[in-house]
RNA sequence: GCGGGUGUAGCUCAGUGGUAGAGCGUCAGCCUUCCAAGCUGAAUGUCGAGGGUUCAAAUCCCUUCGCCCGCUCCA
């Protein structure tokens, strides 16, 4: 999360309720908590059957345009047509595969918590002040954190108390839980032994409970492509540079899921590993660092609530060269932002951990670079790949795009709507007899028939005859469908129904057979 | 994990120890020629869960779970 930029205009939108969003969401079948007739469970989330096909549009459109059409048919900087393949890899993985990416060190901090100041601390970071030499005896010892005012407090107290001081690691006293002030505490004594948080679920497979057996679930998707490069690089004639596309689950154990379904345990990830040569990792981290953005903005994110934030030098991980992420202005983090994507140039990190840890060579031969032979041909050269990585999140995806759509106008007959984009809405179209009689269900039945085969693989087609027109058309707006079709009487003499867009009201006539023709060109 | 708030119908919420409620929504019928209209009717709850006090608990007490806010965490 981030805060807003200081420049950031002052036009900031009215707040959105995040409770009225949240209660449209379960009203209208998007998204419930799961397992509710139990009382549910803290992070985890089902979506019922308008956010389950809007997430599976999510989904499908990240697919359409990352793997089967990347990018819309741009060309990358190397001036060629973006080439990418998918891969489906498995939840459970062997756990040789989280020790070398740095999962099982990383995601099992032991944790001190402070029963006074009530803050929790990596136990790792925790500094003390001790006297230079000699030993504190009965008396207290000054922890601090780096980066926090409680260092310098600390320093002066710990002065005040033994003169010259110095600073060691918290663990590297034995036994020093009495005797310790916290980085925010008065008094000695109040910090818990260090407890680990497992970050990561485990599970044993096979039928015998072994400990020995201990496995994860992934934390994130990106492992089982760098696992597989080398099986997709020996089996599917793809050249560098190209992508390798996967989404799927993934698991982690926050220690705080928070904000309905942004942070969860269990989550949906669409990840891209873009394979390419070190020298032009740089461009290709560019490049797709301003597609990720493009391509949110084009389902529906356009406008000032997407920004895209470069990390500082100082937040890089050491073997980055870059790393961006797509933040979107949630009503929870406003007038923060949250992360719904983070482009990140990995360099070769990932595979040389890999190479390393199986003892596979995972280094990639490109026939086309090295020096030129006499036969017109290559020497070839071998490397390591650099990798740049959008990885998005489904989940926060889908929430982003009902967050944005989500509209109150009290001037309108239906104050709430969703304003989905097309591409992504559940419901696609809904066809409706203006009253039911005088023919026209008949006609509307056979439009609706009409439309159902040729979109109804995108999303849904209603028919509804029921109960008023507006509260028909109240009801799609809520659920965030785009257009509604309406046979009127009119429509018995000249062939003409009526479209209403959903985000004006407005409405305008074309000919029956045309309508067809018209949801074509609006769903892309 | 800590502190504060909260939990009653699908949603929003009334209900301070004595028969479980309202509005909206949903469904059905009537009506209705363009925006949650009207009329009639219907369904829907172990009052988050478990335990306790009491003749009697949605209401008081204890425990627990979920959600919201603030810390913390976010590789």
């Amino acid at each position: 999360m981030s805060e807003a930029p200081a420049s950031t205009p002052s036009a900031q939108p009215a707040k959105k309720s995040m409770d009225a969003i949240m209660a449209l969401c379960k009203r209208r079948g998007f998204i419930y908590q799961t397992s509710e007739i139990y009382g549910g469970i803290n992070g985890f989330w089902d979506y019922g059957p308008l956010g389950a096909q809007l997430k599976k549009n999510l989904r499908d459109a990240w697919w359409q345009d990352m793997i089967l059409n990347p990018c819309w048919g741009r060309k990358g900087p190397n001036g060629n047509r973006v080439r990418c393949v998918p891969l489906e890899t498995c939840i459970i993985q062997h756990p040789k595969v989280w020790e070398a990416s740095g999962h099982v060190g990383g995601f099992n901090d032991p944790m001190v918590d402070c029963k006074e100041s009530k803050g929790r601390y990596r136990y790792d970071h925790v500094q003390v002040f001790v006297p230079e030499s000699g030993d504190a005896g009965d008396k207290p010892v000054f922890a601090y954190v780096g980066d926090q005012p409680s260092e310098a407090k600390q320093r002066k107290k710990a002065e005040k108390t033994f003169g010259a001081i110095k600073s060691v690691t918290l663990s590297s006293i034995p036994q020093p839980w009495a005797r310790v002030i916290g980085p925010d505490a008065e008094k000695p004594g109040t910090l818990t032994e260090p407890r680990m948080f497992n970050l990561m679920f485990d599970t044993i497979p096979g039928a015998i409970r072994d400990e020995a057996n201990k496995a994860y679930l992934r934390p994130e998707t990106a492992q089982g492509v760098f696992v597989n490069f080398k099986n997709v690089v020996d089996t599917t004639r793809v050249k560098l540079p190209f992508g390798i596309g996967n989404t799927g689950r993934s698991f982690r154990n926050e220690v705080t899921p928070r904000n309905f379904t942004f942070r969860s345990r269990e989550f949906e990830q669409a990840e891209l590993e873009f394979f390419c040569h070190p020298d032009e990792s740089v461009e290709w981290y560019k490049f797709w660092r301003d597609f990720r953005m493009d391509w949110w903005k084009a389902i529906g994110l356009a406008g000032e609530n997407l920004i895209l934030r470069e990390h500082d030098k100082d937040e890089l991980s050491h073997y980055s060269q870059g790393t961006s992420d797509v933040e979107y202005r949630f009503p929870f983090t406003a007038p923060g932002y949250g992360e719904l994507e983070g482009i990140a140039h990995r360099g070769n990190y990932d595979l040389t951990q890999h190479e390393n840890t199986s003892r596979t060579k995972l280094k990639y031969f490109d026939a086309e670079r090295g020096e030129l032979l006499p036969n017109g041909s290559r020497k070839g050269e071998w490397y390591i790949p650099h990798c740049i990585e959008p990885a998005a999140g489904l989940d926060r995806g889908a929430l982003a795009l009902i967050c944005e759509g989500y509209t109150r106008d009290e001037s309108r007959p239906s104050p709430e709507f969703l304003k989905l984009h097309p591409r992504v809405a559940p419901i696609k179209a809904a066809v409706f007899p203006l009253v039911a009689k005088d023919g026209m269900p008949e006609v509307g039945e056979k439009l609706y028939d009409e439309l159902f085969a040729k979109f109804g693989r995108m999303g849904f087609i209603e028919f509804d005859e029921k109960q008023s027109i507006g509260k028909r058309y109240a009801r799609m707006d809520e659920a965030g469908c785009p257009f509604c079709f309406t046979v009127d009487g009119d429509t018995l003499t000249n062939q003409t129904v009526t479209v209403r867009d959903r985000d004006s009201g407005q409405q305008e006539r074309i000919g029956i057979d045309k309508v067809s023709g018209f949801l074509s060109e609006k769903l892309g």
